[in-house]
This record gives C-alpha cells, structure tokens and sequence, in this order.
DNA sequence: ATTTGTGCAAATCGTTTGCATCTGA
DNA sequence: TCAGATGCAAACGATTTGCACAAAT
C-alpha cells in the first residue's frame, strides 16, 4: 500500500519537499499523488493539498464552501473556484461522488462506494449508511433506452 | 366531490365568472376552489389558475419556472416571484411535495403520496415509481433525538 | 516548450425578500 | 375595512466562466 515517498515522483524536483511541507505527513502526500496520477491527474499543489484534505479523515461529506475554508486556514490558499473546479474534477475520475439532498448546496462525499445516507435536516448534516443495513427491494425496469447507473436513498431526519 | 360552483363562494361575486373564465371547465376551478379552502388557503385568482394548472393534469413534476411559462402562456399574468411563493405555499400545506434530485433546480410533485423516482438525467424528467413497485427494505435506527420523517429513493437512469 | 491548472473577478442562475399596491372575506 | 396576496425589482447565495498568469511534464 504505502510506498516510499521518492517513488511517486521525479528525483531531483523539490516538488517532494513542497508538497511534504503542506501535509502533516509527507507519507499522506505521496499517497495522494499516487491516488491523483492512478486517477489521471496531473499531481499539482493544489490537489494534493485538497485531496490530502479530502481524504485523509475517512468518511467526509463537504461543501466546496466547508473545504475552501479547511483550505486556507491551515494550507495553501485556494480560491473559492478552483475548489469548485477541482471537487467536480474528483468528481469526474471518480473520486469522489456528489449527494443531491439539500437544493441549495451540493455536497461531496469521499466514500465512493455503494451506500445510502441519513440526512439531518436541522443541521444540514449527512450521515452514511452501509448497503448491509439497507437494501432496496426489487427495482422496476427503467424506460427504453435508459438503464440504472446509481440508486440514491436518503432518509430524512427531524428532532423528535 | 363536485358541487355547484355557486356553493364555493359568495353569491353576487364575479369572482365566479373571472375564474371560471381563466381555466377551461368551471367546474375545474371549483374544485380548485374547495381544494383550496380545504387547505386552508384562500383561494385567489392566481392560487386557483396555478392550481388549475397543476392539478388538472395528473401527476405533475414543475419547476418553478415550468409553471411560469405555462402560466404566462395560457392564463393570468403571474410574475415569477408570485409562481415561487406560491408553490412553497402549496407545499407548506401539503398539496404538494418537493423533490430534490437535481441539485441545481427545484421540482415539485403533485403526488403527494408515498413514492419514489426515476430521474432521467439528460432529459431533467422525473417518473413515478408507484410504492407498489419499489419498497426499501429494514431501515437502520435514526441517531437518538431524531426520527425518520421521509425516505427519498431516486433511481438515476442514462441513455443506454 | 507545450500543455494543463490556477486565481481572480465578473457573470450567471435559481431563488428569496422588501415594499408599495391590490384584493378577497 | 383590513388582513392577507401579489408584482416588481433588487438582493442573494451558490456555482460557473473568461482570461491572464503560473506550474507541471
């Protein structure tokens, strides 16, 4: 899984050390530049940087206005547009997958694999919910010509 | 179910004849009239022709802007600040439910029982899927202090 | 050197709000 | 009469875009 840092990389760029500079840890720098080059994308600062963000915590669900802000406190500075641009290009490769539930904000959710969610009306807050501990029954067939790509659930929730 | 225009509202009005006048069956707009007031809402020219027009037709998936033009088109002039606040107003009392698939527009629903969607992304339509058809399974328990009000289940289809 | 990404500000889009005016009960 | 609705324009928040500059291969 981890390799060394050295690997990812050209020897000789001080690429390494600017970029293991930004992270806590220069291992979870080199992970992402592999995760970002397996997906396609050139490795730049800023993608590590949000990436390193992103990904680093386990399961995160954020809006482009939560990570910009994660951003320019405690790393690079990033403007508002390239973290949108940069979230929808996760989006595209892969890593990451947008939840339609609010209207008003797009969230994006780090886990990318198969689950539903919970989500907490009062507080604009999602919550993931394992395929184990919910399924969907028997799904009718879609018209002609269209077929099923994604299967989204959410459970809404209010204070009791 | 159907009663005499005359019964909805009080007699020696032309309020009866402006409406009956914006909608194609006057019988349409009493019903809008007594649906209206069922809910609690006082039925305005604009709430009835808008009504009319949503309720007339079946099951109905508008956004605001849908209902605007169609409004415009056929009936009484409504700007579109009036469409927006008068579909939330619908759906406050419960004629109508709003669907969030989409992200980046609104929809509203004029089923208002139980059910789910297919939503066909590059052509931005919405189907019904009747319960009967699409159950979800065990849901897991909601986090303490809340309570499930509403599960939204959306099948996503593209073009083959 | 060439291609690709980034920052910024301005533009856009859907939606909401404030307020003067109108209308239904 | 008079609370409640409406129209309009301006305000708004989230997101996108255009373009000059910077960085990666």
């Amino acid at each position: 899984m981890k390799q060394s840092s050295s690997s990812a990389f050209r020897s000789g760029s001080d690429f390494e050390e600017a970029m293991a500079s930004r992270v806590r840890s220069p291992d979870l720098a080199s992970d992402m530049i592999t995760k970002l080059r397996a997906a396609g994308l050139r490795p730049t600062r800023t993608r590590v940087a949000l990436s390193s963000l992103l990904f680093a915590k386990g399961d995160r669900h954020v809006t482009a206005e939560m990570l910009f802000e994660e951003a320019n406190q405690a790393e690079v500075s990033v403007s508002l547009a390239t973290v949108y641009n940069t979230l929808h290009q996760f989006t595209e490769v892969g890593l990451l997958c947008q939840v339609a539930v609010d209207g008003s904000r797009a969230y994006f959710d780090t886990n990318n694999t198969k689950h539903h969610h919970f989500y907490i009306e009062d507080r604009h807050e999602l919550i993931d919910i394992s395929p184990t501990n919910m399924n969907v029954g028997k799904v009718p067939v879609p018209p002609d010509g269209y077929e099923i790509f994604r299967i989204d659930v959410v459970v809404r929730l209010r204070r009791k």
